[in-house]
DNA sequence: AATAAGTTTCAATAAATATTGAAATTTTAA
DNA sequence: TTAAAATTTCAATATTTATTGAAACTTATT
């Protein structure tokens, strides 16, 4: 396979994982594109590297600003602005980890704790929605602590908690 | 909060969750109705009780039922189907999981394997390429593994990884 | 074997999401 | 200031994904 082809499966592949779990699949392939990138790259570069309008490749980039997983860069003498990725790919998947738990889990969890406490009703549906609800709750607090613990781990958590759980 | 509020809001909210963790919001819906319904659901009864059509009700359920995590059953003298879902929380993250590393994960895999060995080149960007999609490779890989060996402890999985975590 | 009950399929449609492109805005250099 | 360069915004459009509903099919009952 010759680069330029093995660069373009690579785009399209960590486009596709991105959007599955839960960035963009332009946004995804932004930050892959400049992850490779030797230097860093403007807008324009970026334009034409992924085939994408100038609208798209702003609203994007700022989101991965937004995301703290991308810097703006500027070039003495140089009038545009240049984006680099934050190199490490640990930082990613754990900026991912945060966001989603903040953005959908923790808004889930205050629903579920608050539909387990509805006023209660003796029937047999509304003692298992209870229980059901609780157990639930549970579940989903307990895999976000897990989550949480699993990324605050400061360096190599990855390596380090397949290690614990060796045992 | 009365209870056929808290019911509809939690199946919103548990269908929500579903969507972004890759499976669509009907079938986390249906299933989260199955699991704190007493009894086993007729066709007719989800499509009720969720307002969806019947095609919509058939392909999910049988999409569960692929997933391993709905089961049909008959009621003796009765002529439809009626479904009840696996009542063990802990199984459906278990299947979910699997089903994403088979479905997305492992054939992302294949492909950064592939595209990591092109025809070498020794250009600067070239050597990044490859440096940084090595590192890519053994990243996910072993994100793999991770959520494997997180999954496939036999009971009290989330409880035990934490334990371990803690040390 | 005919018919009614129940289920599945899938083309058409709707809903959700992403992308474009050009006008408006902001920034910098002369 | 002014004007060119660069960036942002957002209504229009395209793409992707989910849902409907009715016809086709399957299964059970008489």
């Amino acid at each position: 396979m010759e680069f330029k082809e093995a660069k373009d499966q690579f785009l399209q592949t960590w486009g596709a994982l991105g959007s599955q779990w839960g960035i963009n699949k332009t946004m995804a392939q932004i930050h892959a594109l400049l992850m490779i990138s030797p230097d860093s790259l403007s807008m324009e570069e970026v334009m034409e590297e992924l085939q994408i309008s100038r609208g798209n490749a702003s609203m994007n980039l700022r989101g991965l600003i937004d995301w703290g997983i991308v810097y703006k860069e500027y070039k003495p003498g140089e009038r545009k602005e240049y984006f680099k990725a934050d190199q490490d790919v640990d930082s990613l998947a754990r900026k991912i980890a945060i966001e989603r738990s903040k953005r959908e889990i923790k808004p889930a969890l205050r629903v579920l704790a608050d539909v387990k406490n509805f006023n209660d009703n003796p029937s047999n549906e509304a003692q298992k929605f209870k229980m059901k609800t609780e157990e639930l709750y549970e579940f989903v607090s307990k895999a976000d602590t897990m989550l949480g613990k699993i990324v605050n781990q400061k360096e190599n958590w990855i390596t380090k908690t397949i290690m614990k759980l060796m045992s």
